[in-house]
RNA sequence: GGGUUGGUAGCUCAGCGGUAGAGCAGCGGCCUUUUAAGCCGUUGGUCCAGGGUUCAAAUCCCUGCCAACCCA
């Protein structure tokens, strides 16, 4: 079907006509001397210091001669002499071929390269009329004649699925989409630094595991044929450390692949790269300095700086306000077919509709002019539009019964809110601060901060009355919680977001993480700490557990009487005796995001998963 | 799993019941320092797939596939 495309069909014919003259379309070496941003940037800081003081010029002179080598990437054809840009992963440089340097033969073929062909060029420097610098092509080389035709050449590659799907013409198309994972691969290269300059020693471990254990997750399946049995693609890399350990390896770290059953979401790939480090004698404390200083070197390094700009993410906005206008068109409906309670006056019902259309018509605008650039302001301003609407408009009690489905307008309520919480973070810090010290605060104090002083002090049922009442978490909040899970819900939706600047949650209550070890000043709590930036948590650490016995009640207790789920050799390694250590896990693909500002995890991973194309 | 939006030329998109469009790319022509080069001419389509409604469907309806976003 492609095969018969026209564009392809006049590539093939050209091959052939190259062919046809004797002329290899696949050279097999060529070696270029330099990369094209090398060689232009040369050029240009010899050009530019040569205007002020020539005889201190540095850098390469014009008239220097080089080797490049690249993709064609634009043609500008001017009859007798042509204008290419060469492009490989350092930058672009001109070409300018002349009919008179190349002989009428060569100069034919040259004007008839395509775009996308990868060509090696011989020749001199020089910067043009315009400015630019430029080389003056003496000799070519065609290394690779492309077949198809490249993405466009401004608007970039546009469409999500093949920019996903065939990443190498996203790469092609959009440079900043190139720059990420050039910036993920220097972010990898720094972590590993780190963790061999303190001493730690990098380890691999089965990726594939009788038995997968180190966290709560489906797992994938897998054959082994020889063996005859099932093995699981592993779901966390910590039973493996943990037995280094206690083999005397006593700080080890790990970059690997870990693989979940689970869903895609804008947060998760089935298949997503983690970070686990552990350090014998240490504790959630060490480990803390240990996750802040990592981090710090990494943007320091990576990103320029200690201060990560941010983006909200602009799909939650664009959905508010998505559900906002739907909410009025039904109150719209609800007015014009006289459904409104009988106390609201004619008055009220003439103001309620005309405020009801203007804000309608401004959300609008607002929402087709969204981007994930100006999110930020666009949610502060429908917000406000919508806030003062509620209370420009009578009681929210009349606004809310002329919802014809309560439910519709919950849903409504939620998902605002939400965005209420992340525009309220974004206006008041519109980058994440890295600075020294990060914050540290303990999980019950951040609960009181926002939801009372008196919170803990309250009977549990009051707890939950007050969660889906005051705090608005209805919705997020299933009948059959525990109480520790309506507080889990507070902290999850109300206040891990508004963490922006980075913090250490510590003394989490031990039902929430039953694997871990007793604080012992407070034994309600564990001795755990969640480091949380921009909104999420990026690093969960601990104090290991390595009394044998209490884990083994732990994970009997999780297995739940099944035999097969306990890895009984990790329970043995155990009671060959572990020394205290610390612990942490850190998301890779989400600390990219983070520090790239990238909103959807397949911005950071080159292959996302996708579903196969039947 | 549910909701919303989208799928039209190689790329970016318009058209939203009445002859399938634009810009870029391509092809031909002019131009030896241009640069989103310019000017003249021109090729290119299973309008995601399959049903339905209609005198007439890219357009309206249904089903399916794929994607993005939101929710679970």
């Amino acid at each position: 079907m492609d095969d018969e495309n026209s564009l392809i069909k006049q590539r093939r014919e050209k091959l052939e006509a190259l062919q046809a003259k004797g002329i290899n379309p696949f050279m097999n070496k060529f070696t270029p001397d330099r990369g094209c941003d090398e060689a232009r940037a040369g050029l240009k800081a010899w050009f530019d210091a040569k205007q002020t003081d020539p005889a201190t010029a540095v850098g390469l002179p014009e008239g220097t001669r080089v080797q490049l080598a690249g993709r064609i990437t634009a043609h500008r054809d001017m009859g007798k002499s042509q204008f290419l840009d060469l492009k490989d992963v350092s930058g672009r440089i001109q070409l300018y071929a002349q009919k008179q340097t190349l002989g009428d033969d060569q100069f034919e073929i040259f004007k008839h390269l395509d775009l996308a062909d990868f060509i090696g060029v011989e020749g001199t420097l020089f910067v043009t009329r315009a400015g630019e610098p430029s080389l003056k092509v003496e000799k070519f080389t065609i290394l690779g004649k492309a077949l198809r035709p490249p993405p466009a050449k401004w608007e970039g590659l546009a469409d999500t699925e093949i920019r996903y799907r065939q990443r190498y013409l996203d790469l092609i198309a959009n440079d900043d989409v190139k720059n990420v994972f050039l910036k993920r691969s220097a972010i990898v290269r720094e972590i590993r630094a780190f963790f061999h300059e303190r001493g730690y020693v990098e380890v691999e471990t089965p990726v594939m595991q009788a038995i997968p254990g180190g966290a709560a997750a489906q797992p994938f399946i897998t054959k082994h044929n020889a063996l005859g049995c099932d093995f699981y693609l592993r779901i966390a890399l910590e039973l493996y450390h943990k037995r280094l350990l206690v083999g005397g390896v006593d700080r080890l770290f790990e970059i690997g692949k870990n693989f979940r059953n689970e869903g895609l979401s804008r947060r998760h790939n089935p298949e997503f790269t983690m970070l686990e480090a552990y350090q014998a004698y240490g504790d959630y404390e060490t480990m803390m300095e240990t996750v802040e200083s990592l981090v710090k070197r990494v943007a320091e390094r990576v990103v320029g700086g200690l201060s990560v700009s941010r983006k909200v993410v602009s799909g939650q906005v664009a959905s508010a306000i998505d559900r906002a206008i739907e909410a009025l068109d039904e109150l719209k409906r609800t007015i014009e077919d006289g459904r409104l309670p009988n106390q609201v006056s004619q008055e009220a019902i003439q103001s309620l509709r005309s405020n009801a259309l203007a804000h309608r018509s401004e959300l609008l605008l607002l929402r087709t002019t969204l981007t994930s650039d100006n999110a930020a302001k666009i949610a502060g301003a429908s917000l406000e539009q919508i806030n003062s609407f509620k209370k420009s408009t009578l009681l929210d009690a009349v606004f809310t019964g002329a919802m014809s489905s309560w439910e519709a307008w919950q849903e409504f309520e939620k998902s605002f809110r939400r965005s209420e919480i992340i525009v309220d973070s974004e206006l008041s810090n519109q980058a994440i601060n890295l600075n020294s010290p990060w914050r540290r605060a303990r999980y019950k104090d951040l609960v009181r901060e926002k939801a009372g002083a008196d919170w803990f002090d309250v009977t549990p049922a009051e707890r939950r009355r007050r969660a889906v009442e005051d705090l608005k978490l209805g919705g997020d909040i299933a009948a059959g919680y525990e109480d520790f899970e309506v507080t889990g819900a507070v902290f999850e939706k109300l206040i891990e977001p508004t963490l922006i600047n980075p913090t250490f949650v510590t003394h989490l209550p031990k039902e929430l993480v039953p694997l871990a070890k007793l604080s012992p000043d407070d034994p309600t709590t564990v001795e755990v700490f969640e480091c949380c930036i921009n909104g999420q948590e990026i690093s969960p650490g601990y104090t290991e557990q390595n009394d044998p016995i209490a884990q083994r009640d732990v994970l009997e207790h999780q297995a739940g009487g099944e035999q097969q789920k306990l890895d009984e050799d990790f329970l043995v390694a155990l009671e060959h005796g572990m020394p205290p250590a610390d612990g942490i896990g850190i998301g890779i693909d989400r600390l990219c995001m983070m520090l790239l500002g990238q909103e959807s995890i397949r911005d950071v991973i080159l292959f996302p998963q996708l579903k196969p194309k039947v």
